[in-house]
DNA sequence: GACGTTTTTTCGGACGGCCTAAAACAAGCA
DNA sequence: TGCTTGTTTTAGGCCGTCCGAAAAAACGTC
């Protein structure tokens, strides 16, 4: 399996576990390649039983694509902590290199690392980390369903450059509980407050990119959240 | 540069650094690949300035490929020095690993990998690591070229998995002062003593991969070795 | 329901790296 | 010297992954 095809599981699997459209397009623009060359890969892997796609319809992946996939995604992330733990990366950067290195790495190499880092549970991004953890799955509840007065945990980050970027700006820490002190209007910017009782102004974008946990609804049931 | 190219460089590179033939052939076998593959990729790198070859002739790096194999075996080793290490691989072991690593680490990352190992000057084959050793050269004497009552200090093996798994059977230890007790005739093997007083015995042919330090030669010179 | 826009697919082609077969060359030996 | 053997190069071709252009399908809007 080159690194190449194991580029497009991983995609289809992270867009699928974060919940956005699995689109030819979404696939083209984040591996940076055309279209017709998205079309022609699944065409491929789904000749070796990876992905299920059919014409202008469905993409997915199969059990076995969805193994596969698992699998990157736990050397992706081990390579993370270690990044980030062993050699002092900013959160921001630990995904570019882990990258390209989780190809390089088979499941003996991973297993040994995984071991040295003491089988850490979440890579820096607050995602768990497959077969480290007794959860199979993240918290899918963003910030920004949340509404004023409503309390949670910052869990999970999105691993994007530029998000990341962002992100350390705002000083805000995984683990930290979260209160909504007030949504401004017109897609303005969430205001939060944090456990040491600073106030952070986070935009309604990035409020979509940070998963929460332990949700404390003061008023609303979550089935009311897009209100 | 692609991780394919980055090979043919350091292949090159370590025929020459261990002094054996460099020819279309020897490249060939040892990257698994047939000689027209070779002739190709030798054009295409003395195209970019990083081989000088001239047909049926001579095939050597140009500075510029010399600073590049140079930068891949460091790389190489700095992996190494980790797999050994950190993630306890056996010496046999670590090469592989290191091969695939060294292409997914840019210079950041090697530089980051070096301090957290304590920029160690050789690797787990003894073997210098470029840039951070004042010396820039190894031994080029081998075990093979002793007479008996000679003594050195064994500095450095060569990095192949077959060899290595008959070396660690030896019991031998880099760094250990070694007494060459007796030669067999018939291209048999040397007897050689340990520090400790243990003999040993080493084909002929696994000498050759073991280069030593510190000669002292009992009866000949240096020039003599090869009677 | 028809039309313009966007998305997806088909088609033909490029490029890198690999191959085999065969030709050119080099080296060793009779 | 010329023949045999081994090495290297040339020629032609395959496969994987990419592309742009253009056709086909789906989507959104009036």
């Amino acid at each position: 399996m080159s690194p190449n095809k194991e580029n497009y599981l991983k995609t289809i699997f992270e867009l699928e576990h974060d919940h956005q459209k699995i689109s030819n397009k979404n696939i083209a623009d984040i591996l940076n390649v055309s279209a017709p060359s998205v079309t022609e890969m699944l065409t491929a892997l789904t000749k070796e039983g990876l992905v299920f796609h059919t014409p202008y319809n469905e993409i997915s992946l199969t059990d076995a694509g969805l193994a596969r996939a698992r699998e990157l995604v736990r050397k992706h992330r081990i390579w993370e902590v270690f990044l980030a733990d062993k050699l002092h990366y900013a959160m921001a950067d630990v995904h570019q290199a882990a990258d390209i290195l989780e190809h390089a790495t088979d499941d003996r190499l991973a297993d040994r690392l995984n071991e040295f880092l003491g089988r850490p549970k979440r890579c820096p991004h607050g995602g768990i980390i497959p077969g480290n953890s007794d959860i199979e799955d993240d918290s899918d509840i963003t910030l920004g369903t949340l509404a004023p007065e409503d309390s949670a945990t910052l869990q999970r980050v999105i691993d994007n450059h530029d998000f990341l970027k962002y992100f350390e700006d705002l000083q805000l820490r995984l683990g930290e509980r979260l209160t909504v002190v007030k949504k401004e209007p017109f897609s303005g910017p969430f205001i939060v407050q944090t456990s040491d009782r600073a106030t952070v102004a986070i935009s309604e974008n990035a409020a979509g990119y940070m998963f929460v946990t332990d949700v404390h609804y003061h008023t609303k049931t979550p089935d009311q959240k897009t209100e």
